[in-house]
DNA sequence: GAACTAACCTAGTGGAGACTAGGAAACTAC
DNA sequence: GTAGTTTCCTAGTCTCCACTAGGTTAGTTC
């Protein structure tokens, strides 16, 4: 599937604008994912697609437009691999690993999708705001399979939604930050890297699930 | 301490060397935090420094000569925080609840500080090496403390070096995200997020250090 | 093979921004 | 006040890069 870099002697070859269009893609995503936004210039991901950089405004309108498709196109495939591994009959526990198997099978598969995703947030506020936009659509997708899980917790108690955005901002935390870890280290199995999200991440939500939380910290107001 | 956005008509006024380091260097990080490494301009920084550009080369040979010495001195205070607040004769619960309070602590008070380490990775490689590096020296600082705890596991072990990266990975990866999150929620109160903190990492790390580790995951190779 | 279409290129524009040379203005010492 | 020093500015240079106008060539249809 990677483009790579083409050794520069290849013969060029013709494509039809869809076949165009997914390479052009695929080497936006690799750019985009190396340098983050401002450091990805056109010029760069044209020569990864051997074209020149005209072809590329024939596919996307700007800068921006390429960066924003990518965005949407791959955070899209994460809310993917939660739909489908999360929901179910399986006992939480079971389902959350299985979740998080396929999540980091996903990055395995297309580390350049995640190392852009996960990566930049900076640049002009532009790009931030997008950024931040669909990811709030990710989080809007995911948190309520998670929040149900959670049942134990007074959901109509705002201080409680609070620390549910708290709890979803650990998890990705986690999950990029062991992500990002793993895509420099190949050699590591996945179920490893698995098993670390697990003891850390469920182990303490479900004794939190439970009611066992660390004492000293839940004062209400001090 | 915050130069904020002077409002333009503000009188010019004459300061020494090492005071006018100090204001280039804090509006620096400040526009470093917003716009990240490439999207800072020396231009935006002079501006918030009360000065024209070619002042901040006075101070500092270029624009990534900044980047590094504000990257140094920012990663050395939160160093100093773990230092300080980590080794003591306390039950290790309550040293990581301070270390963690304490380091909440330093990102509410330096919040430009914090939000430059943790949200920037991106940019020419370069600048992602010496953030990489500096970060290291970090990890370098503060990893052996925690690992002291862990004493349950076997340190010669390879994979066990792994497990440890990884648990290191984990604990930054929920700092910087719950700090970042909380960065855009200031009235949460601290305890708050320490709690989160603590409930999420330390009881689950607790757990792994009682042996009680999730047992579906640590199957050898499936 | 001629006519048409669609993919691709050459060559360039305009703007942004890092960095510099050399001079003006303020503060200090006498 | 005058001379010397240090802070700061005006006015540029140069490079990089997003983006475009208009032409060229490779496939396709008849």
């Amino acid at each position: 599937m990677s483009t790579g870099s083409t050794p520069e002697a290849t013969k060029r070859k013709r494509l039809s604008a869809a076949a165009r269009r997914e390479v052009i893609a695929a080497a936006a995503t690799e750019v985009f994912a190396e340098r983050g936004y401002h450091g990805a210039s056109i010029e760069e991901i044209a020569r990864r697609s051997g074209v020149t950089p005209p072809v590329v405004y024939d596919h996307f309108a700007s800068k921006q437009d390429l960066y924003r498709s990518l965005l949407e196109t791959h955070f899209a495939d994460l809310r993917e691999v939660w739909r489908i591994n999360f929901p179910g009959p399986d006992p939480a526990g079971e389902r959350v690993e299985r979740s998080f198997d396929a999540w980091f099978a996903y990055v395995e598969e297309h580390p350049f999708a995640g190392r852009m995703l996960f990566r930049d947030t900076t640049g002009d506020p532009e790009i931030a705001a997008m950024h931040a936009e669909v990811a709030a659509e990710s989080r809007a997708g995911v948190m309520p399979l998670a929040a149900a899980e959670l049942g134990v917790l007074n959901l109509a108690d705002s201080a409680t939604v609070d620390t549910l955005s708290m709890f979803w901002e650990v998890l990705r935390g986690v999950l990029q930050g062991l992500a990002m870890w793993w895509s420099e280290r190949p050699d590591i199995p996945r179920e490893q890297v698995v098993a670390v999200a697990m003891n850390t991440l469920w182990i303490g939500l479900e004794r939190v699930q439970q009611g066992e939380a660390w004492s000293p910290g839940v004062r209400p107001e001090t």
